[in-house]
RNA sequence: GCUCCCUUCGUCUAGUGGUCCAGGACACCGCCCUCUCAAGGCGGGAACACGAGUUCGAACCUCGUAGGGAGCGCCA
């Protein structure tokens, strides 16, 4: 291996359903690592099971990728459009009497596979063709299966588990051509990432199982052999597999639930890996920091909690302007037409100190795009029905209609003139005022809640209070 | 059953033999600030799975135990 060698990386999901949490870890770790070393990124279509394979699916990861701006600079390459190459592996090592063609039925190996059991051992292919040399035949049931060494070794280290050895007396002669004319995945896997040049092959550690077979096939082949990344899975909060029963959601779900996808990627980078105390981290800075040598060994559980305090902490800290389009987006979604209103960044400056996500933000939203549909009885009662309510709101009406210009600077100091004329206390004329633009007793800072009101509005909305107290 | 992997506060993690009676963050609790709700500031409780060993000294090294996980397919 030279220095001088681009890394590569890549992303090989199976189009059987969308990208979830786990997927996304994995692409972002791998799209990560090229970045950080100036490689480059691939993504392939694993979809030799045919069954389960959906163009759907296909559709929902590149969404998915899309969305957390996860870009490939190659492909997506698919698995069953390279149909012909694997014939053409598969046969050279048949020439070269590396693998060879067994003719059990799928009864009979399980058979075996079940007697392996009940005898305590691990269960493994015969090897009954092995050396047999037997002359070609039609078969229904013939495969082509690898000739794995029988003794020795293999070894590898991976960047994130450390130095893993297997004995090559635990493995059997797998599969790589199944009867239907296939290839099996861990056949096709490496077929494909010689092909394609990975060097670095990071997946779920759910595969470290299957690497040292397919560590023998790449030298069966004379290929040089990839540096592997075996990373952790995340848990679902319960400590429990994320399994679609929970946790187990489309990445797209969480745009609809109103988070930001920088968010998103800056809590899965945290999950499983860290450099020192740092918690926040921009794309920018994750590309230029991420090591994958540095990934934890051990699986991590998914935590809302701590998604959602990112999340507004993007909020208060993004520039407005650019959440404003995303607002309006949620505000549609829920059937309100951002431009009867506000400017959604105005919005974004009066709500992102009270609401972790998107989502809450266009429900608070909702009162300044419509009348006030719900009139909180308790909040008349105690704040419109006093004795200094009637006055105060009168004072605030006289004084926001005389107001030179409409900020929340000016509105503020509108409401701080009303209560210095009256002697009350601020309480006293935002208590009442908060009611008159929100029907209840909570809401951002009075002056953010009239402003975005808007003048006639606010002043109409006064008029109401002022109807609702004398009733 | 067999093989492999994993184990620091509730959660995410720092920590690579002394600077750790273990640091940060989320969450939680309290106080302050305050026009409500938040946000913010300050403070608090909270962990090295267990047991042996190596060593002057172990969260860090070794072995065992327990617990968790993955795999053992003509699925990927």
């Amino acid at each position: 291996m030279t220095p001088t060698m681009t890394v590569r990386t890549r992303f090989a999901p199976s189009p059987t359903g969308y990208l979830h949490i786990g997927g996304a870890r994995t692409a972002l770790y791998c799209w990560l690592e090229a970045r950080r070393r100036g490689g480059e990124f691939v993504l392939r279509i694993e979809d030799t099971d045919r069954e389960r394979s959906t163009q759907e699916a296909v559709q929902a990861i590149l969404d998915g990728m899309s969305w957390l701006g996860l870009t490939h600079d190659e492909g997506p390459y698919y698995q069953t459009l390279r149909m012909d190459r694997y014939r053409e592996v598969a046969d050279q090592l048949l020439r070269e009497g590396k693998a060879y063609y067994a003719y059990e039925s799928k009864e009979e190996i399980e058979a075996m596979r079940n007697a392996a059991m009940a005898a305590g051992v691990k269960p493994r292919y015969n090897g009954y063709y092995r050396d047999r040399n037997e002359p070609l035949r039609d078969d229904p049931n013939r495969v082509i299966r690898f000739k794995n060494p029988t003794s020795g070794s293999v070894v590898f280290d991976d960047k994130v588990k450390g130095r893993i050895e297997w004995s090559n007396e635990e493995l059997d002669d797998l599969v790589i051509f199944r009867s239907d004319g296939f290839p099996t995945y861990n056949f096709a896997v490496v077929v494909d990432d010689i092909d394609m040049g990975i060097t670095e092959v990071i997946r779920g550690d759910d595969h470290v199982n299957n690497t040292p077979r397919q560590i023998n096939i790449y030298k069966a082949l004379g290929a040089p052999v990839p540096e592997f990344a075996h990373l952790p899975m995340i848990l679902g909060p319960d400590g429990q597999k994320l399994s679609k029963r929970h946790g187990a959601v489309s990445v797209m779900q969480y745009r609809d639930d109103g988070f930001l996808p920088h968010a998103l990627l800056n809590y899965l980078v945290r999950l499983g890996w860290s450099h020192g105390d740092q918690e926040i981290f921009s794309v920018e800075e994750m590309t230029a920091l991420f090591d994958i040598a540095d990934v934890n060994k051990a699986a991590s559980r998914f935590d809302v909690t701590k998604l959602s305090w990112l999340n507004q902490h993007y909020l208060k800290t993004d520039d407005p302007a650019s959440l404003g389009p995303e607002l309006a987006w949620h505000l549609a979604k829920i059937g309100i037409d951002a431009t009867q209103g506000p400017n959604p960044a105005d919005v974004v400056v009066a709500l992102r100190d009270r609401v972790q996500t998107f989502k809450e933000m266009a429900e608070r939203a909702k009162i300044w795009y419509g009348p006030i549909v719900e009139w909180d009885d308790k909040a008349v009662e105690k704040h419109l029905r006093t004795d200094t309510a009637p006055a105060a709101l009168d004072a605030a009406k006289k004084e926001l209609a005389a107001l030179p210009e409409w900020t929340p600077e000016a509105v503020h100091g509108a409401v701080e003139r009303v209560a210095a004329s009256l002697e009350l206390g601020m309480g006293k004329v935002a208590a009442p005022l908060r009611v008159a633009m929100t029907g209840t007793q909570v809401s951002p800072s009075i002056e953010h809640t009239i402003y975005l009101a808007g003048r006639e509005g606010a002043l109409s909305r006064i008029d109401d209070a002022l109807a609702r107290a004398a009733a």
